[in-house]
RNA sequence: GCGGAUGUAGUUUAAUGGUAGAACUUCAGCCUUCCAAGCUGACUACGUGAGUUCGAUUCUCAUCAUCCGCUCCA
């Protein structure tokens, strides 16, 4: 898509109550967005079709809601107090910024391995082998700073550092930690899964474009335990299974790529990973992550707490730690795609109109009851309360029925239910549908199973 | 955080060292019997703070936010 299309989307967000700025009446918050009525319906429905395909319809997953504060030690074990901050440097002549123990590494040609050094030490290592910025080729590096990504608070009343407690900056990690106790309560036998949608908070250094990346966003991610040797066969399967759950979603298929990590690209926990990308207009950008963790996390956990996470096989005996196929995917991300590739403009006769094309199932409302007249509006007040029983609804009289029509569309609303002067003599409204736009007659009392039926997943 | 650009109603914009005009949107009324009609009226803006000045939306500084760049990942 191009960029200006993508500026299109993003100024109709904000406009039609799909996304606002974060405080914005205080000048707003960097980074920070609010989802307004619409985009929270939205929202709703991507988790709840998430749900419903990874969790509900799976005979082997079920769901947690764990904690956005964890014990700091869950974090210790994770890798992410040592690991998830970056000692960063700026180049003084051309402004860039580079991570010092990535200028060792790639000068010495992974000779030299500085995990573990101090920030003294790596400025050291650079000042006496007169390092030179990469982009520039100059050698004047402000000193070194350490970023850390996760966002720190203080439980209690005390600011020490007995206190000092992280925001989760994944939701992975409460998945891990209740391992046990969804197995034996859930009497679970290999393989399971065990997934969880929930805010998480990172310090990102570089937000932006949008709500793609956000310091706080939303997850929505799987931890798939399997007996090793069963993982590459359910990480293969998950790759297929996200791509058609996007599929059926109504992303594109031609904006969509699934990119398999090289080796030296390969985080320290995973075995492979492969992204599921989205060809937004500022690249691509990454959707869903798939990895096969292994038993890194089951096991780190293991040592840090003391306590076994193994899992044992009645059938054959043995007793091992599982391994660990992670499908995560974000929230915002994936409802930034969607709304991406259901905007358009469509030429009519007399106007342009735009209509986002969601699924059914995605769209915020699902229908507006709309009298002809204003002289109807008690009537189709009455299907209002009928229908908005059983999905979201709006009701609009206010303007010409050509309008509240464009209305609906941009908003992504499929039906429009229209009460006009015959209804009361052959109790039938008329449905028109935002796709083809196309009109047709139903009788009232049908109402509610036809629409129930459209928006089906 | 660092460098660069930007900041006037919800949106797009006009003018000005003497506190701002419009279009679209929204709302109300009239009209209107299925695809942005018309008429009348109403609401709403100089991002915030300080300085210079008799006076600042306009000049200066700071701050906040947005956009671009800095390899960060859902």
């Amino acid at each position: 898509m191009n960029e200006k299309l993508f500026e299109t989307v993003v100024a109709h967000a904000k406009n039609s109550g799909f996304v606002y700025q974060g405080s914005e009446i205080y000048g707003g918050l960097s980074n920070t967005w609010d989802f307004g009525p619409l985009g929270v319906e939205l929202k709703e429905n991507i988790k709840k079709a998430w749900w419903r395909k990874f969790i509900q319809e799976s005979p082997y997953n079920v769901g947690i809601q764990s904690a956005i504060l964890m014990n700091p030690q869950v974090w210790v074990a994770s890798g992410h107090v040592g690991g998830f901050s970056d000692p960063l440097m700026d180049c003084k002549a051309c402004n860039t910024r580079h991570r010092a123990d990535k200028l060792i590494e790639d000068h010495s040609h992974n000779e030299v391995n500085p995990s573990g050094w101090s920030n003294e030490q790596m400025k050291q290592y650079i000042e006496e082998h007169k390092i030179a910025c990469p982009d520039c080729g100059k050698h004047d590096f402000t000193d070194i700073r350490q970023f850390n990504l996760m966002f720190k608070t203080f439980q209690g009343v005390v600011e020490d550092a007995k206190s000092s407690i992280y925001l989760r900056p994944e939701t992975a990690q409460g998945m891990f930690v209740n391992f046990k106790n969804v197995q034996r309560t859930m009497r679970r036998k290999l393989p399971f899964g065990i997934g969880q949608i929930g805010k998480s908070f990172r310090n990102e250094i570089t937000p932006g474009n949008f709500i793609f990346r956000t310091r706080e966003f939303e997850q929505m991610e799987l931890e798939f335990f399997t007996k090793p040797g069963d993982d590459l066969k359910w990480y293969e399967y998950y790759k297929s299974y996200c791509m058609d759950f996007l599929k059926k979603l109504g992303i594109h298929e031609e904006n969509l790529r699934l990119r398999e990590h090289a080796q030296d690209e390969l985080s320290h926990y995973s075995k492979g990973t492969s992204d599921i990308e989205y060809k937004f207009s500022f690249g691509w950008g990454e959707l869903w992550g798939i990895a096969d963790r292994t038993d890194f996390d089951l096991q780190c956990h293991q040592n840090v707490s003391k306590q076994s996470l193994e899992y044992f096989d009645q059938e054959s005996g043995e007793k091992f730690l599982p391994y660990c196929i992670e499908p995560s995917v974000g929230v915002e991300r994936l409802m930034l795609a969607l709304m991406c590739d259901a905007y358009e403009e469509e030429e009519l006769e007399k106007d342009t109109r735009i209509v986002l094309r969601f699924h059914p199932f995605l769209a915020p409302i699902k229908a507006c009851i709309m009298p002809l007249s204003k002289k109807l509006s008690e009537e189709a007040m009455e299907i209002f309360h009928n229908l908005s029983a059983i999905c979201a609804c709006e009701f609009d009289d206010a303007g010409s029925i050509g309008k509240r029509y464009r209305r609906q569309d941009a908003i992504g609303t499929p039906f429009c239910v229209t009460v006009d002067f015959e209804t009361a003599n052959d109790q039938c409204v008329t449905i028109r549908h935002r796709d083809t736009m196309e009109q047709e007659r139903i009788a009232i009392k049908d109402l509610s199973a036809y629409i129930e039926e459209k928006i089906k997943l």
